[in-house]
DNA sequence: GGTATAAATGAAAGCGCTTACATTTTGTGA
DNA sequence: TCACAAAATGTAAGCGCTTTCATTTATACC
């Protein structure tokens, strides 16, 4: 492999010229400029990045940590990242967190000593004190799906209440009375602002919420169809149930479907995400959508406008979820 | 930030020997051991590593190419990849090859440029001869889903062939004889194999096979309902469709549903991948196990033996496929 | 043409580690 | 106790770049 230096030599200037062209930040004349781009084409020169990092104290690479490298959110998040960031020549270097305290602290440190030049985080389990002594490193860092005041411009998020209102708002136009809400697990912040919105559109129409009908799962699968069963088992009748993501939309819609309850006939459900597979469920599912790749991508350019300086870029940070009509919703007749 | 230098200044000893204790690759007596310990304790030291990776010539890093970030396939398969590397101190450094020629290759030489130690490919446009070619090269790779003969040990592979007959068996075993096939496009390798284990299992059972009642599909939902709308078209009619892979097998049930079909009582519908999905769909699809995640894991394997000279770790390069049977195919009278 | 100024280039000191080789210390056996 | 091998530690030369500062060369103006 060459090295700069035989490039120099064939080229017949120094060292530091050379740098120069490859970094194009001090001006070099036209004629050395060509000499030395065909030095290197005639060598195969390759810039030896490790060396590039160490002497210039920028590695390129941001780390990205999500809690689950596999899952529809996860996947869009990291492609619009990936996508915006290798566009400009940054590489990204993935850590999973899966959801605990440990592990996630865990990988944002291992990503640090990576030396990565900036943090995309999706955390949930560590505090809020954590980050703010976070922020107070060297490691700059966005927050994606979580707020903090004080730190305000590091964060994109969603509004979340807003989701959860538009939710039931959307269930009550069809004219819902008696709706039904199976929450995440309320110690996320998401989840608990969800289940504000879902409230907020209940009191607005004059209704009161009612606990019994009410269940928190645990964003998965299972926790929907424990929800529907519970719901299922009350003494309280509801036509729809409102749940605080797809996944737990999906299994309760399953587990409606083994009491023998037909969807939207007997019970309309309504998801919250748009991630992947609600398209694909029967009936589709209608939901919130929840623009994740597009806040992955503003992530990046967060990184690319304050770490690589990058001018020109606007930022965005709160993004409104919108609601996606489809048929697991029925209208009721008045 | 600390460095080794003032770590071994404060512990008294030579710079060789706190990276002695660092790199525990030559004996340091446990007294020294310890003095150098605590001075890193007492300085906060963190090892920078890409001081580290220069002068060792070793990254910690490996590159992953995949087609797309997101899609629950290739996330389940990063996910198996980034554990295994990741328990071990390497990071992963991902990439997107979109399934285009020129933007796979783009990826590898941005990847290789990076400075990984190795890397693990999903490529599906780039030419054997390309990657023949990069095997001269000196960065090591794996190859996930893709076989080729002269460097079959860094193959990791599913016998898709086999995945192909078990998927058209099982609708044969139910009793079914008009089967149709709607495949992914035949140019790329598993799409082809799993379109002949089809035909072996058409064969065996002394049925022939009808072309009208064949269909190129583009593993995509898109193309399933394209599919479906095809067959359903045809003059021959058919009991049951076999989808390369799950996506399309959704899109094919839709068309179906749209149509005014009922699954699995007027058609059985299988599917290929198990992969996210599947389990959500109504009916829950039946399908065609693919160990996706473990053949990540075993990727992350190869290179950690491979690469960093980890030794017993068993390796395998051929997967088998297994059949999941759920709601999507029925059982025909006789 | 001569001087002042700007533009282009070069020289060399690191960046923070690893590692080959040299040196010192420790342990062993007679 | 001494010679000698083995174990532990130290010395110093890089790894391949970036960047500051000094020097040289080109440009402009009178």
């Amino acid at each position: 492999m060459a090295t700069i230096y035989e490039v120099s030599e064939l080229a017949g200037v120094s060292l530091a010229t050379v740098s120069r062209v490859m970094n194009k930040n001090t001006r070099v004349s036209d004629k050395t400029t060509k000499k030395v781009k065909d030095a290197m084409a005639a060598l195969g020169y390759r810039p030896n990045s490790m060396a590039r990092s160490l002497a210039s104290n920028r590695s390129n690479s941001v780390g990205v940590l999500v809690s689950e490298v596999h899952g529809p959110f996860y996947g869009a998040m990291m492609s619009g990242i990936e996508a915006e960031l290798r566009a400009s020549g940054m590489h990204v270097i993935i850590a999973a967190g899966h959801s605990e305290e440990a592990t996630e602290k865990d990988g944002i440190e291992f990503l640090i000593d990576r030396s990565c030049d900036a943090l995309i985080l999706h955390v949930e389990a560590v505090s809020d004190e954590y980050l703010l002594e976070l922020s107070r490193g060297s490691t700059p860092y966005v927050l994606i799906n979580r707020g903090i005041e004080s730190i305000a411009s590091n964060c994109i998020c969603l509004n979340n209440e807003l989701g959860g209102y538009l939710a039931t708002r959307s269930v009550l136009d069809q004219g819902h009375k008696h709706i039904a809400y199976i929450s995440g697990p309320l110690w996320k912040t998401d989840a608990k602002e969800r289940y504000a919105g879902h409230q907020r559109a209940l009191q607005e129409s004059g209704l009161t919420l009612n606990a019994g009908l009410t269940f928190e799962g645990d964003f998965q699968a299972g926790g929907g169809s424990l929800g529907m069963r519970h719901l299922l088992a009350s003494a309280d009748t509801f036509s729809a149930v409102v749940c605080g993501n797809d996944e737990m939309a999906s299994g309760a819609m399953d587990e409606a479907r083994d009491q023998g309850l037909n969807i939207p006939e007997n019970v309309s459900v309504q998801g919250f995400d748009n991630v992947g597979f609600s398209n694909y469920m029967f009936p589709k599912l209608s939901t919130i959508d929840y623009p994740v790749e597009a806040m992955g991508v503003m992530a990046a350019r967060w990184v690319l406008k304050n770490v690589y300086n990058k001018k020109d870029l606007a930022l965005q940070n709160v993004f409104r979820p919108k609601l996606i009509t489809r048929d697991s919703v029925k209208k009721m007749r008045p």
